[in-house]
DNA sequence: TGGCTATAGGTAGCCAGACAACATGTATGG
DNA sequence: CCATACATGTTGTCTGGCTACCTATAGCCA
């Protein structure tokens, strides 16, 4: 799949994936990939700016710690990137309508 | 709706709208409209150089008539852009599903 | 007559965002 | 000792949709 499709939905994605429990960079990278079946294996030059963006949005909060010897920033669902995730989603089932409608005939 | 999420998306919606009978730039403008309930409404400057986009990659052929005095430049799908669209569409099945899935539930 | 709207085509320049490539460092297993 | 997995980041590039702008005709209404 051309990750580059992704423009403008993977803030929701990286959402989605932090609002049952908080994550740190690597491990949302490999939820992603988990959760679409290994379709996504996005890059961390994709993954750690979009990380700095939403948490710069407010939508996010990050805490550092260590495990193992080795430091994470751990990024936790603010309640506006609640809000923000319920619209997205809403915003995703326009979007997806609107396509499959106009391509007919999938 | 963002029209902005159309990125990577909007080539299959234009191939799709001419797939079954040619048409000009504002009638496929007026078209993805009125396919899309009225979602869509895109500029000119989105849809005119998506057009010579498409027919330089050669998934359309142009050619220019005159109606009512008003020059129109009409576009039909090429054989390499029935192909493409049909790429395009599972394409998007794949990418709606990976994206859905991701989201959950939605 | 003049002006507005719909029809029809187009360009130039801006900007967000996903990417490739690079840089840094630790832990672990062979 | 070296490769690989783990973990975080930055810089610079490029695509592509958008805003804003320009040109031109036909038809309607005042």
């Amino acid at each position: 799949m051309k990750a580059d499709a992704l423009r403008g939905h993977l803030d929701s994605l990286i959402l989605a994936v932090v609002e049952k429990q908080p994550l740190h960079g690597y491990a949302i990278i490999e939820a992603l990939s988990a959760r679409s079946g290994g379709e996504l294996d996005l890059p961390t030059g994709t993954i750690y700016p979009a990380l700095r963006r939403l948490e710069k949005a407010g939508y996010l909060d990050s805490s550092w710690s260590e495990v193992g010897g080795r430091k994470r920033r751990t990024y936790e669902l603010s309640s506006a990137g609640r809000t923000a995730l319920a619209t997205h989603r809403q915003e995703w089932r326009t979007f997806a309508k609107v396509v499959s409608g106009v391509l007919g005939e999938a």
